[in-house]
DNA sequence: TTCGATCGGTTGCATCTTGCTACCAGCCGA
DNA sequence: TCGGCTGGTAGCAAGATGCAACCGATCGAA
């Protein structure tokens, strides 16, 4: 099976990140990852999602090297799935999701889960971004030069 | 008609977000109107997707509260979707997503589409995950209360 | 004002993907 | 050795996707 790219724009790095997590089941393994989740039978009972597509979803991500599978810890003989460097380096995706999610799909008093610092307990500062010398940017800050595009584009 | 819910984890604002961005090409929708996009026909040139597929999702997007529908700024009898404030606040989203496939799909020589401050063109800084005291946190630092979970959960 | 081109879609249809259910082969503890 | 758990695969129905054709409104030029 050739790799289809879903997407014409595959310059952009947006596409290939989105191309290459698949589809959003994919994300919210990596998610359960993040949270403690190994073994297959934990991402299915955490996501309610059919088996032969946690089990497709699993097999992408490994094939992506955004899982690996490795024989479990508990000693039984079978697998897990860990994330591996590539993988854990989506924390700030999966972190941008949640704050946007929390600022926007929650009245102020209704409980949801939270990501906290696991020192304090308390939860996380806003993601901010920010120029090379220090700066917040916010969107009209920025842009974006397409390749064969260089400089402002007047 | 109903708003269904994909994901049975609806208390987890990752899986919100999910559900309220709707596809993959609603968010590289979200991107090309960040990039200056602004009249269906921009979007489907620059995306490159099926005319029907494309006005669905802006039509869900603009259900959504994610983009509005505003008369053309040239004076034309047509529309044009502009990001909302709520849809301006992917921001944080587009940006992991895109500093994610800078880093790990991209040879250090091969060229992209990039993002940079306008006032001097240069590459935004990496994205990085605070606690409140200002600590930098990667995922281990942190932990996830699931509702009715509070603590640390031994 | 007329005419052709463009814009912004909608409709129909074939195809691909998804999700459900059933099934099943190894493991595992007793 | 037996019964239940784990980690899948197989088949099928339903829904989503993508392509192409079509269409009315609008625009620009003559």
């Amino acid at each position: 099976m050739v790799k289809r790219t879903r997407f014409n724009d595959s310059d952009c790095p947006v596409a290939r990140s989105i191309d290459a997590i698949g589809d959003w089941w994919s994300l919210l393994i990596v998610r359960d990852a993040f949270d403690g989740s190994r073994r297959f039978g934990e991402f299915q009972r955490g996501l309610g999602v059919a088996k032969n597509i946690l089990a497709a979803r699993l097999r992408t991500l490994v094939d992506g090297g955004i899982l690996d599978v490795v024989p479990a810890s508990d000693g039984s003989a079978y697998n897990e799935y860990v994330l591996t460097p590539k993988g854990r380096d989506l924390f700030n995706v999966i972190v941008a999701l949640r704050q946007w999610g929390e600022a926007h799909f929650f009245a102020p008093d209704e409980p949801h889960s939270e990501m906290v610092d696991r020192r304090h307990g308390h939860p996380l500062r806003a993601l901010e971004v920010r120029s090379t010398d220090g700066r917040r940017l916010n969107a009209g800050d920025t842009v974006v030069n397409k390749v064969g595009h260089p400089g402002r584009g007047t």
